[in-house]
DNA sequence: TTGTGTTTTACGACCTCC
DNA sequence: GGAGGTCGTAAAACACAA
């Protein structure tokens, strides 16, 4: 039967049929199965229907031909109005209502299928942006402990020329908190030491006391 | 052959639009 | 009110491993 003349011009896009050839199925396993099920049933049952011994006739499978039919039109027009529904119907021997639930129920597939290609999207992106918080993290590390040692190498070196704080300029001044590893990096008692600016280059104090996440300290 | 998981067909309940 | 939509679910059809 002549696709055209199947669908008409109104209903089908030729290209559809162009590609029918090489039409990608949905999955591997599908195409397998249904040569499996052709293979098994000769082809149907001579009305164009498919049934597994006497089985339901409420439950009965659309041929090979008549699913892609409705997939081609699927393809084409996600909703079935009556009119493409009526002619669908008439053309591939089947009831209009049957039509109608293969419409609804591909619409249900393609949905679910869409919100899982949405889900993986989005979770490659959430996992990206987890990766990239972890390295700035790091770096920000890094350079508290760059600080750190600048700092500690300042302090030697004001000892070294007998300079002593006498607590005058605390404005700006870098806090370099003593005592263990633990409490180097919290907001906890600090000493101050004056002369010595790194607000110019590292901004004010508070940030740098804030952006230590608490697993450093745990 | 059978148990199990997946896919497809069908239906009912409810909602929206004309 | 009727037609067609979504959503949830039942059950048949099917594939496949054990």
């Amino acid at each position: 039967m002549d696709n055209q003349q199947l669908f008409g011009s109104s209903y089908v896009d030729t290209r559809f049929f162009a590609a029918n050839g090489t039409a990608q199925r949905e999955s591997q396993p599908k195409a397998r199965r249904r040569r499996r099920r052709a293979a098994r049933c000769g082809g149907g049952d001579g009305n164009g229907w498919e049934m597994d011994g006497g089985g339901d006739p409420k439950k009965r499978r659309l041929t090979d031909e008549q699913a892609e039919m409705l997939e081609l039109s699927f393809r084409e027009e996600r909703k079935l109005e009556t009119g493409r529904k009526v002619y669908l119907a008439a053309e591939l021997g089947l009831d209009p209502k049957q039509v109608a639930v293969w419409f609804q129920n591909r619409r249900a597939r393609h949905k679910s299928k869409t919100l899982e290609q949405e889900f993986a999207r989005l979770k490659h992106a959430h996992d990206a942006a987890i990766l990239h918080k972890c390295h700035l993290e790091n770096e920000v590390l890094r350079l508290k402990e760059k600080l750190r040692a600048t700092a500690e190498e300042v302090q030697r070196l004001r000892s070294a020329a007998g300079i002593h704080a006498n607590g005058g300029d605390s404005a700006g001044a870098v806090s370099v908190c003593g005592g263990s590893p633990g409490s180097s990096f919290s907001t906890g008692t600090c000493q101050q030491h004056p002369g010595f600016s790194g607000a110019d280059v590292l901004g004010r104090d508070d940030d740098l006391m804030m952006c230590v996440p608490e697993w450093f300290f745990a």
